[in-house]
DNA sequence: CCGTTGTCGAACATCGGTGTTCGAGTTAGT
DNA sequence: ACTAACTCGAACACCGATGTTCGACAACGG
């Protein structure tokens, strides 16, 4: 049990001012990359980054285990801000909330979703979108339950239908089809309707 | 101008009955193919279709002019299809049959456009996608104006919203989440939902 | 100020997909 | 039956992307 002084550097995780700096905008890169493509390649996102190939590849063991982490903090950082969403009190006005802050993330990441399924394991991906859709399975029953959504269709395909519209959204706005501020209107409005139960009148 | 013997063979543009068959098999494993994964390489096709990679650039140039022939027979096809559906009448009927006929061709066709999207040219691409949503826009504009469709919204995000809702029961289907003879119903009941003016009461 | 740590370009090996060539074998059509 | 047309596997060159190695250079931090 001595401790002798040639031994490991200290448990010294920390790594170098520059290099965590670079680090950083691996990750920034990567995420804005990976958002509108995710087929990008590395040295696109080394370039992004203002960092050459090498050094990208001195932090991250390959493309697969940069794309798990920036998708790992990309779930971290949405789970936070859905789980600020209140989801109480009128189903409909809850939706509503929870739809602005999905329709922030969606911006945000964008098609980061895809690349991680396509890097990532099956089962692996399957979990997080499992936890993903878990956030709006209760809120979903609940309205449904108390006639506020309609319960004459599965509750799997709303579910499907939400990511859809938000999706469509996304890239309405990247084709220049609408404008970004009014398309949170745009989802609220439209998911609103599809789920409102046929023969009640809203408006 | 003379005709001599060994010269052209003849204009017999017709190739010989088993090369016609195999062209026939490779489109349509082609089509097939690219329905599911646009991404799916020519080795992937021609083992679909039963026949040597060899055999089909025989017959196709390069992949881009292979999915360049299946894309444009998808269309024509697609194009007799919903030009037999009848538009006339009460809009949010003629929305009914066109988007049951628009549902059997994207459970067809599938991802077959976003392969078209990528290996065509971006001006050919639109030529075709502006052509698929024209059949759309009359529809829409009248049933807009005399009131069965919402008009708080502007006509490109309900025209994207309709490709996206064929989109997503699609990939539903594909994943189990719903049978694809229930699909149909969601499809149709969904999207009138959503097109329904505010203050009117359907059911 | 000096050594450790990090950066970076160039060059390399590797891998998978595309497209081609060759040559031998098959089949259609007359 | 005979020939032109066709099939097809194997092997090739090529391309782009991934991942590695090397060596010179910069800069962080004690």
């Amino acid at each position: 049990m001595v401790n002798i002084s040639w031994e490991v550097p200290a448990v010294t995780t920390l790594k170098r001012a520059d290099a965590r700096k670079n680090i950083e905008s691996i990750m920034d890169a990567a995420t804005a990359c990976l958002a509108r493509d995710p087929d990008v390649s590395v040295a696109d996102i080394a370039k992004a980054a203002g960092v050459g190939r090498v050094t990208l590849y001195g932090h991250f063991e390959s493309r697969a285990t940069l794309v798990a982490q920036v998708v790992e903090r990309a779930i971290q950082q949405a789970d936070k801000a859905l789980g600020g969403v209140d989801l109480d009190g009128d189903p409909r006005a809850a939706l509503s909330r929870l739809l602005e802050a999905s329709w922030r993330l969606t911006q945000q990441y964008g098609a980061l979703i895809v690349a991680a399924e396509q890097s990532m394991p099956q089962e692996q991906f399957q979990a997080v979108h499992v936890g993903l859709v878990d956030r709006w399975k209760p809120l979903m029953e609940r309205g449904r339950r108390d006639g506020s959504f309609r319960d004459d269709q599965p509750l799997a395909w709303q579910l499907t239908l939400l990511q859809s519209v938000l999706h469509a959204a996304s890239g309405a706005v990247y084709r220049g089809e609408i404008k970004a501020a009014e398309a949170a209107a745009l989802i609220d409005g439209t998911v609103q309707a599809a789920l409102t139960p046929p023969g009640v009148t809203r408006g």
